[in-house]
DNA sequence: TTTTCAATACTTGTC
DNA sequence: GTATTGAAAA
């Protein structure tokens, strides 16, 4: 397969022969054989619409790649003539790898395989001037969006605290997500945002949009899908050019990404979708299972393959994943089955807090650990990121290295997104919002009214910030002393603009960090964190030589560029069930299945039954993703958002199949098959079972001194609420106990948490875990 | 213009 | 409880 340059016509003889060949089994290629016969299956039907099935675990990515090795290797088209569309970046670079590893080697020019918006942003920049932008136009993400909606807000004079710009983002990201041009929007939701405003601004934002040459992530499909609308030729075009089409995690698409897809499907018709509708999680983004549901609809003939073998876990495992998705309605269905050993069952367990709940499963884990199992082999996967923080406590107490995934990325830090606005304004000047974010950083002395001049003037002329700032500085409208700042400022952005022509991107980089006096800035910030940020600007600078052009940097920025963790240290794993979606480890921790939490409330409260089965499909998603086991826990105290709340299991625990659990919670506190736990009689003797008196006294050791917890739910919220760890604080002197490490004295106190001089050396602890001996 | 204090939100989060 | 954000005071 290294020859790829001929013409592809070239090769139709050459695929003749490689097709007789293919009936003897000898001849089968090494690939198709490592395949299950529906595996298999879906990999071969490479004509005509086909939708897969792939259930948890049973070989998805797989078979995508497979498929995709073998057009290329049965010469049915060329790199460049298949769409294959992720949704993240992370399973377009795995795709690539896993391709290259079939074929032996890097495929070169697949130039279509990436992300819905990376492919967007490809073709939108060949035809911008169809859509009224340059091609080089700018991708704005969230904040910069919201920031030029909160300056529309104001210039219409809407009150902008009733009627946040975030909001206003909100109602237009949903009508992108749907496919809604401004003029296709509905009367009916004519009346979402600000007394019926909703729709001008959405207008108003587009042509905004249009003068700063940029675009919005929701732009990537939608303008999209307006060229391929409006431009019939143009689509014609690239339905001849792909010949095939590849879709992952097609549960995920929204509307607009739908109507887009079935716009080239019309072309060659051999689309492939490929998803679970069992793992739809992303509606709140406007994902729309529906999609998945109807694509024997869209495509009459279409074939359809199930993947239900399962590679991953345990019979148990999927036993009790599969009873509680059971629950769900409108499901197409699978039944999912294993060779594997039986396992064993998903443990189920009740805590008294949080606090409890993280040092069971500390302490779980170390044994695990002491037990030869590594440490990057278990995940605690979380409904809420706030849960995170009980576990990195726990865990930075017992000295456990901890990993969490999905935190705030590169790139939307503060120090690379104002380099990043140093860059894009030298790049496309008339990048406002770039423009405001670093006209005055480093302090040039020009404030808020010195912008409000400027705005005024570009808003008179119709053009853009810096274009207006080459007026001001020619009439005397800004003081003087603004006017020379504003003067240099433009004299520098020239001369960079300038050097960039000429100089590598990545020195220009250094040159202009160094220039603007922005390095120089942090240099001297005394805040602890500011080496970090120095730090990750160099890494910034780094990061740059791999891209070959500035624009190319930029568009990757904005677009691609995720911080890769190595994740070959033995640490736990710590993220939110949404981002382990795709991810498996032998040991799962599911902790807080409590109601309110996990469904959570807002979810039910905003989308009624359909959030409900939401959330039972992300709780379906994070019990398949265990190898051997799942430990789920649920507290009956939890503090929210500052104040102590009790908590009711999760109803998803009374649906998972008894036989596939081993529940370990005390009588009392889990209603079986009984009334749910919906009054105070059922508070009552849950707090009187032997369960909870058991936690309770385990919970009591230390600190806490409750005095009773017969009353009905606010009387409990209270009491726990006054039995703050700081009432019941050590003294310095004080003699105590800690489970783990023994005897020891007090010798410093921070609120909860103690300097306590043990046997073994000086540890810090929370207050909690130690008791008085003295 | 900058600093400080009060108000606010607070599920999930790719591109 | 806390982190961020915006408006008044310095």
């Amino acid at each position: 397969m290294s020859d790829r340059t001929s013409d592809p016509l070239g090769d139709l003889s050459e695929e003749d022969t490689l097709r007789p060949a293919s009936d003897t089994p000898l001849a089968v290629p090494p690939y198709l054989q490592a395949l299950n016969p529906a595996q298999r299956e879906a990999v071969e039907a490479l004509e005509g619409p086909v939708l897969v099935l792939a259930g948890a675990g049973t070989g998805k990515t797989r078979v995508l790649t497979t498929r995709l090795a073998h057009l290329l290797f049965t010469r049915r088209a060329w790199p460049g003539q298949i769409l294959s569309v992720t949704f993240t970046n992370k399973a377009a670079r795995e795709m690539k790898n896993r391709i290259g590893q079939l074929i032996g080697g890097v495929v070169e020019g697949m130039q279509w395989l990436g992300t819905f918006h990376s492919i967007g942003a490809q073709i939108m920049r060949r035809h911008a001037e169809l859509l009224g932008l340059k091609s080089n136009f700018t991708i704005l993400d969230t904040d910069d969006q919201i920031r030029l909606l909160k300056q529309l807000i104001e210039a219409e004079g809407i009150d902008d605290k009733r009627w946040p710009a975030r909001n206003l983002a909100g109602l237009i990201d949903r009508w992108k997500n749907k496919g809604l041009t401004p003029a296709k929007v509905p009367e009916a939701d004519a009346h979402a945002y600000a007394e019926g405003k909703g729709i001008k601004m959405y207008r108003l934002y587009q042509e905004r949009l249009k003068v700063l040459n940029a675009a919005d992530f929701g732009d990537l499909l939608l303008e999209n899908l307006r060229l391929f609308q409006e431009n019939p030729d143009v689509l014609k075009s690239y339905q001849e050019r792909f010949k095939y089409m590849l879709v992952d995690e097609y549960q995920d698409t929204n509307v607009a990404q739908y109507l887009w897809l079935r716009l080239l499907a019309q072309g060659s018709k051999n689309i492939c979708c490929v998803g679970d509708d069992d793992q739809s999680i992303y509606g709140w983004r406007g994902a729309e299972v529906d999609n998945i549901l109807k694509f024997e609809k869209d495509f009459p003939d279409a074939k359809v393959i199930r993947l239900e073998q399962n590679y991953r876990s345990t019979p148990q495992i999927l036993g009790a994943a599969s009873g509680l998705i059971k629950a769900n309605e409108g499901r197409l269905g699978k039944t999912l089955w294993t060779e594997a050993e039986a396992g064993s069952p998903v443990m189920v367990r009740g805590v008294w807090d949080g606090e409890e709940e993280a040092r069971q499963i500390g302490d779980e884990i170390e044994a695990l650990h002491t037990k030869g199992r590594d440490l990057h082999d278990m995940a605690i996967l979380v409904r809420a990121s706030f849960q995170m923080r009980e576990f990195e406590d726990r865990f930075l107490t017992i000295g456990v290295p901890y990993r969490v995934i999905g935190g705030p990325r590169f790139y939307e830090r503060r120090e690379i997104r104002d380099a990043n606005a140093y860059l894009r304004l030298i790049a496309q000047p008339d990048d406002d919002l770039a423009f405001e974010r670093i006209i005055n950083l480093p302090k040039r002395g020009l404030g808020k009214v010195a912008l409000q001049t400027m705005h005024r003037t570009a808003r008179g002329q119709g053009t853009t910030l810096m274009r207006a700032c080459r007026t001001l500085v020619t009439t005397d409208e800004l003081p003087n002393r603004a006017r020379t700042a504003v003067a240099r400022f433009i004299e520098a952005v020239d001369r960079w603009q300038g050097l960039s022509k000429t100089l590598p991107h990545t020195e220009l980089a250094e040159i202009v960090l160094d220039e603007s006096g922005y390095t120089e800035m942090w240099q001297n910030d005394r805040s602890p964190e500011a080496p970090g940020r120095l730090d990750n600007l160099r890494e910034l600078v780094r990061g740059m030589e791999q891209f070959d052009s500035l624009a190319g940097y930029l568009e990757h920025v904005s677009l691609v560029m995720d911080a890769e963790q190595n994740d070959t240290d033995d640490k736990v794993n710590i993220m939110t069930l949404h981002s382990a979606k795709g991810l498996e480890f032998p040991f799962v921790f599911l902790p807080g299945w409590e109601e309110g939490l996990f469904p959570h409330q807002r979810s039910l409260d905003e989308s009624g039954l359909a959030g409900l089965e939401e959330e039972r499909r992300l709780a379906y998603v994070g019990i398949t993703r265990a190898k051997e086991e799942a430990r789920i826990s649920f507290a009956a105290n939890r503090r929210t958002h500052g104040s102590w709340v009790s908590s009711l299991p999760s109803r998803f625990i009374d649906e998972l199949p008894e036989d596939h659990i081993d529940l370990n919670a005390g009588e009392g506190l889990y209603g079986h098959g009984g009334s749910r736990f919906d009054d105070a009689q059922t508070f009552e003797s849950t707090y009187a079972s032997p369960g909870w008196q058991r936690m309770k006294r385990a919970s009591e050791e230390g600190a806490r001194k409750p005095s009773g917890f017969t009353q009905v739910i606010e009387e409990v919220s209270k009491l726990v609420a006054t039995n703050d760890p700081s009432a019941a604080s050590y003294l310095v002197g004080e003699a105590v106990r800690h489970p783990k490490f023994g005897a020891g004295v007090v010798t410093e106190v921070d609120g909860n948490k103690l300097l306590v001089d043990f046997e073994g050396g000086a540890k810090r602890v929370i207050s909690s875990f130690v008791e008085r001996t003295s």
